[in-house]
DNA sequence: CGATTTTGACCGGCGC
DNA sequence: GCGCCGGTCAAAATCG
């Protein structure tokens, strides 16, 4: 979760999906309500008297637990911060010893502690909440001891994020499109599942180190999951401009001609978790970090305000492509606009 | 002909 | 030390 969006005054909806809060509607002045109220206050039956407080019960609770978010969004703030110092750092120490990090040399030297496998913990850790799981500040302070490599190692470990896809069970192809272009380089049939797993490069950039698996659900065919491993260390390609049925996805785009993927469902598959805005949030702070690293604070602010520009713009486009966003919106601004209609009837 | 995919070989980490 | 296994490489194949 991002405390930047829920800060955001024109991201909050203020939605009311069914019946609107009765504290409010109490005061408002439509005749039909006080007509009810009165009703309900000769009435004033125990299962009324009951569902008032409860009513009155569940808004405390919605108060409790708005004041816990704002409170764990200010530290997941302040934990960012001290993170980002300690990239800040980091990068330079980097720069001390390897100088040559510009010279292209080929993604192999790029790619970042190749063949470190996550454990089944980091993967679970990092789900959906990649920032969450960004090193520990601790965790660098206790490399006193030990193994400090390793630690280090592990603390330098890419971000892995998962986005479950629903999938055709015809469609054989392993392209989860993501908006970003993707070059497959190796397929694998691992031991614990039968599908084979695909590995994918990010084609957008030659030195973009993130990379990509996908392999279907062991339990469930149906769904692709992909794991993204890395940070894009640049934007998200524009879609071109002609060809309607073009695919962002440079794999599925080539995949058209296997007859694996005749079977290629035409619309994009849905996710199964909201992971894309999270994911999207990821590219959004990995950036920021991006631009610590670089260690200009005047073009790190202005790269921060435009991320911040186009992750608003892609929520935007990610949420309306959600049909059951759009019902529930649909539902939520027709009871506000009744709410606050006068009632001339 | 260039870009991309396919696929077998290879490498290195890890558990026993 | 050995074998298993996941991840990557790179040559061949394929496509537009």
């Amino acid at each position: 979760m991002d405390p930047w969006i829920g800060s955001q005054p024109s991201l909050s909806l203020d939605l009311h999906v069914g019946l609107p809060p009765l504290g409010r509607h109490h005061q408002a002045k439509q005749p039909k309500v006080l007509v009810e109220e009165n009703f309900l206050q000769l009435k004033k039956e125990p299962e009324v008297t009951a569902l008032e407080t409860e009513l009155q019960r569940m808004s405390e609770e919605n108060r409790r637990l708005s004041e816990a978010l704002a409170a764990v969004a200010a530290k997941y703030e302040e934990l960012r911060g001290q993170y980002a110092e300690m990239v800040v750092v980091a990068a330079a120490g980097v720069n001390t010893t390897n100088p040559s990090s510009a010279s292209e040399g080929g993604s192999a030297s790029v790619s970042p502690s190749r063949k470190r496998k996550p454990t089944s913990e980091e993967i679970i850790s990092t789900h959906d909440h990649d920032d969450a799981a960004a090193p520990h500040p601790h965790h660098q302070t206790e490399c006193t001891s030990g193994e400090p490599c390793k630690r280090i190692r592990e603390e330098c470990k890419p971000k892995v994020s998962k986005l479950y896809v629903h999938a055709d069970p015809a469609d054989l192809s392993l392209v989860v499109k993501d908006g970003y272009q993707w070059r497959k380089y190796g397929q694998k049939v691992t031991k614990d599942n039968p599908c084979p797993r695909a590995y994918f490069r990010c084609s957008f950039a030659p030195a973009c180190p993130v990379k990509k698996k996908v392999q279907r659900s062991a339990d469930d065919c149906t769904i692709l999951v992909a794991t993204y491993e890395g940070e894009h260390n640049h934007g998200q390609p524009p879609p071109p401009p002609s060809s309607s049925s073009h695919q962002h996805d440079a794999a599925g785009s080539k995949n058209n001609n296997n007859n694996n993927a005749a079977a290629k469902p035409p619309s994009p598959p849905r996710p199964v978790v909201p992971a894309a805005p999270a994911y999207q949030q990821q590219q959004q702070q990995q950036q920021q970090q991006q631009a610590l690293v670089v260690g200009e604070p005047v073009a790190a602010a202005a790269a921060s305000e435009l991320i911040r520009r186009n992750l608003a713009e892609q929520m935007a486009m990610t949420l309306t492509r959600d049909p059951s966003f759009k019902a529930a919106l649909v539902t939520a601004l027709s009871g506000r606009i009744l709410e606050l209609s006068p009632t001339k009837d």
